[in-house]
RNA sequence: GGCCCUAUCGUCUAAUGGUUAGGACGGAAGCUUUUCAAGCUUUAAAUCGGGGUUCGAUUCCCCGUAGGGUCACCA
């Protein structure tokens, strides 16, 4: 283990990491993915986690914004120890800013605006000019000449910082030890730092993540169609789930291990595993990762979900199901072969593929035929001397059971010649599962029925 | 354009001087008791290029190239 401190005296000091959304639209991938690894940073290491919600832009920062982040990090369970708002704490930033003016270290500057109605006057930093050095915790030493960055602006006015000036007033008033945030801030540190030397406050320790990106390499971002968590909260995806993959992107445990819960992850993480490139969501990853997570939920959750859902789409598409959890706890083992997310439930049900769960198909004579066979009478002969297996089992059987008593024929006869009008005959559709399990979830009485149904149809 | 960052299969990544360059997602094929799904097995698929350093480079250095980020009185 190599110590890339940049100040050692943080080293017996307790963690505190934050993050720090400004209002101005809606939480998605490129941007939670720093609240996970700030969270995991700091809970690993027993430390704080902060929620501060930069919003002292008003033109664009919006109060539903900051809802759905809260919204956002509650439905993943990345709970914060403390909870700020950058505009609530003016009065502090203008307590560092006359300091800053005081000492001259900034100063109030004369300025022609650049359009009609604009300020005469605003804030800048004397900047000292020289070479900037720090050591991200990820990528190693960074040095930049702040020179051409000149006097830059810190705030508007003495009531109005802008972000680098309340940033690091706030991250220096909380106690933040570790600043975890996207690549795209690197070249804000050097100048931030200036302002941490310049308030004579020490830095903290910096790790600048690799972005997340979208299909084209580009910074994710909701213009390019990220979508909010909410939205795949609302696709029926699992928080863990999410959590797990934005670990995964930028970050391995260094084992083959890919599904974690987040518990797991916290013992797990280790940032100075984390990769140095961006890294392109891939929602097929996500989905399948998604699945591993649903097939891991306890099963009565598991089922309270499904029920809800379906019950919700069903009585949309004007299905009038009843009974929908004991449907689904017997026929549990259908829904997570063919489920990804919750949200698949809304197309099964959308695309008729649930009907003859909850009741008798319309069975097409056509369909009941298997491959190339045209003779009815064969088809009926052949289901008929199915029917007649399926008779002699009771009420509840197990699909093994079921199997055992019908295959025998089915080997005679042909496999494709009995099971697929079976199956049709069940089901009505030309896809659906095997006709074993389809016996077992609907019952034998409930089969017999249907067989004798198709029987009829075929005469 | 200036400054900064990055570079292993299509994608996420492992391997920090010595491996047949490994795994996963996705793809393909086969098997699994008919279809679909799932599962299993097999398989295709990568070190950006050029120079060094070295007995030996994915790995270290330099130069290219490519991609990205950032250059506000936004955050």
């Amino acid at each position: 283990m190599t110590d890339t401190s940049n100040n050692t005296s943080h080293q017996n000091k307790m963690v505190v990491t934050r993050f720090a959304p400004s209002p101005t639209g809606l939480l998605h991938a490129g941007n939670y993915r720093t609240a996970v690894f700030s969270y995991l940073y700091a809970r690993q290491h027993g430390g704080k986690f902060i929620l501060r919600i930069e919003d002292t832009d008003k033109e664009r920062s919006k109060k539903e914004y900051e809802e759905n982040i809260m919204d956002s990090l509650n439905w993943l369970g990345l709970k914060h120890d403390e909870f700020y708002r950058q505009s609530e704490r003016s009065e502090l930033h203008r307590e560092y800013l006359e300091k800053l003016i005081a000492s001259g270290k900034a100063f109030i500057s004369k300025e022609t605006p650049k359009e009609p109605g604009g300020r005469t006057e605003v804030i800048r930093l004397k900047n000292p000019n020289k070479k900037v050095k720090f050591t991200d915790l990820i990528r190693g030493d960074i040095e930049v000449d702040t020179t051409d960055l000149g006097d830059f602006v810190i705030a508007k006015s003495i009531t109005e910082p802008i972000f680098h000036f309340a940033v690091v007033v706030d991250d220096y008033t909380m106690g933040v030890t570790h600043i975890v945030r996207g690549e795209d801030h690197i070249s804000n540190t050097p100048r931030q730092i200036l302002i941490y030397e310049a308030i004579g406050a020490q830095y903290p320790e910096y790790a600048h993540l690799p972005l997340v990106l979208d299909a084209k390499r580009a910074k994710l971002s909701k213009r390019r169609g990220a979508l909010a968590i909410t939205e795949y909260r609302a696709k029926g995806f699992l928080p863990a789930a999410l959590i797990n993959y934005m670990s995964l992107m930028g970050w391995n445990p260094g084992t083959e291990q890919e599904i974690f819960s987040t518990n797991e992850l916290v013992k797990a993480f280790d940032l100075s595993k984390v990769q140095k490139g961006g890294a392109i969501f891939d929602e097929k990853k996500l989905r399948w990762i998604n699945k591993e997570h649903v097939r891991r939920i306890p099963e009565a959750l598991f089922i309270s979900t499904c029920t809800e859902r379906i019950a919700q789409t069903a009585h949309a598409h004007d299905r009038s199901w009843t009974h929908i959890d004991s449907v689904i706890r017997k026929a549990k083992e259908i829904f997570h072969e063919r489920m990804d997310t919750f949200g698949d439930l809304d197309e099964m049900v959308k695309n008729n593929e649930l009907d003859y769960l909850f009741e008798p198909p319309q069975v097409s004579t056509d369909l009941l035929k298997w491959k190339n066979q045209t003779d009815l009478t064969i088809v009926a002969s052949n289901l008929t001397k199915a029917r007649e297996c399926v008779a002699t089992l009771p009420e509840s059987s197990t699909k093994d059971e079921i199997k055992n008593i019908i295959m025998p024929l089915a080997e005679k006869i042909g496999r494709g010649e009995i099971l697929w009008p079976l199956r049709v005959s069940l089901t009505g559709l030309e896809k659906s599962p095997d006709p074993f399990t389809v016996i077992e979830v609907l019952g034998t009485s409930e089969s017999l029925k249907r067989i004798d149904s198709a029987l009829l149809s075929l005469k």
